[in-house]
DNA sequence: GCAGCATGGTTGGAAAATCAAACTGACTAT
DNA sequence: ATAGTCAGTTTGATTTTCCAACCATGCTGC
């Protein structure tokens, strides 16, 4: 996909998930709206583009499609293991989109099981330190992000 | 830009890092690599569309022009605290892509300060417990994501 | 001075992706 | 019978992207 780049899981994931609208999509998956033309109504995508984008995502295994009707037959589409696996990474959009981007208050806001409104922070698995920028080095090629 | 869709931050977040090699070139930034021909090379991206990118990562706040040379003026590309808060989404997209995407082992190894090699983790930055999928509720609409 | 080189783009035309709206087909509800 | 729902597909016009080549600036060697 990006042939010329970096061989890079970055570009590997955004090939699956990069493209405009996937991540909408995935959105409201994760978010419970599982049908077609809900979907297209929440996201504002094209209903042909759409079509492709929730085609790729099943056939890269982020979501699947079930069956919920036989008569005529009627599919809602379901998030896998890995599409469940991005719901972090959309929350932690979410919130750098409340920082950085969205004028006025956060448009949505999310309670954690702890009960506290959720502050998304990445830490080390090993040591539960922040992992922020300058706090990691790209193991042959030096100090980065 | 999601005109028909829903008020969110994550859509508003995609209006400026969503589009095809906004990112790729963010982590080339935040690799180190500032200059326009170092950045086309290692993403791939054609000239005049990486051009159009860095205008609008600059437009939006993500990176700032600094000029390194006077004679000729030359600019390089420099994150700006919000480029860099979007380092941990861009691990966490790398360990994503690692896990689901990249066939084979990882193409990138990160270690953390801590000196142990990178498993990045979102937490709640109140309670110290993963943020996963099921464990967050929409204030508002019922749990989700 | 002048050719050649490097950097950081811009330009033009073809190819591909996107858009909104209409359409299909199989049903359901009144 | 008429209207509406749902999950797409088709259509035709508009936008974006891609690629190669070109341009502008200034520097380096001769």
């Amino acid at each position: 996909m990006a042939a010329g780049g970096r061989d890079c899981s970055i570009a590997n994931a955004l090939g699956v998930i990069g493209e405009r609208w996937s991540l909408l999509a995935l959105r409201e998956v994760l978010l419970g709206e599982r049908r077609f033309d809900q979907i297209a109504r929440n996201t504002g995508a094209s209903r042909d583009i759409l079509a492709a984008r929730l085609r790729t995502l099943v056939a890269r295994g982020v979501l699947t499609r079930q069956l919920y009707e036989q008569h005529p037959p009627r599919y809602e589409y379901v998030p896998t293991e890995a599409g469940q696996a991005l719901a972090p990474i959309l929350l932690a959009l979410t919130d750098w989109g409340d920082r950085y981007v969205t004028d006025g208050p956060p448009p949505t806001r999310w309670e954690h099981d702890c009960g506290a409104e959720l502050e998304p922070e990445l830490v080390c698995r090993h040591c539960h330190a922040p992992v922020a920028a300058g706090t990691t080095r790209l193991l042959r090629l030096g100090r980065v992000f």
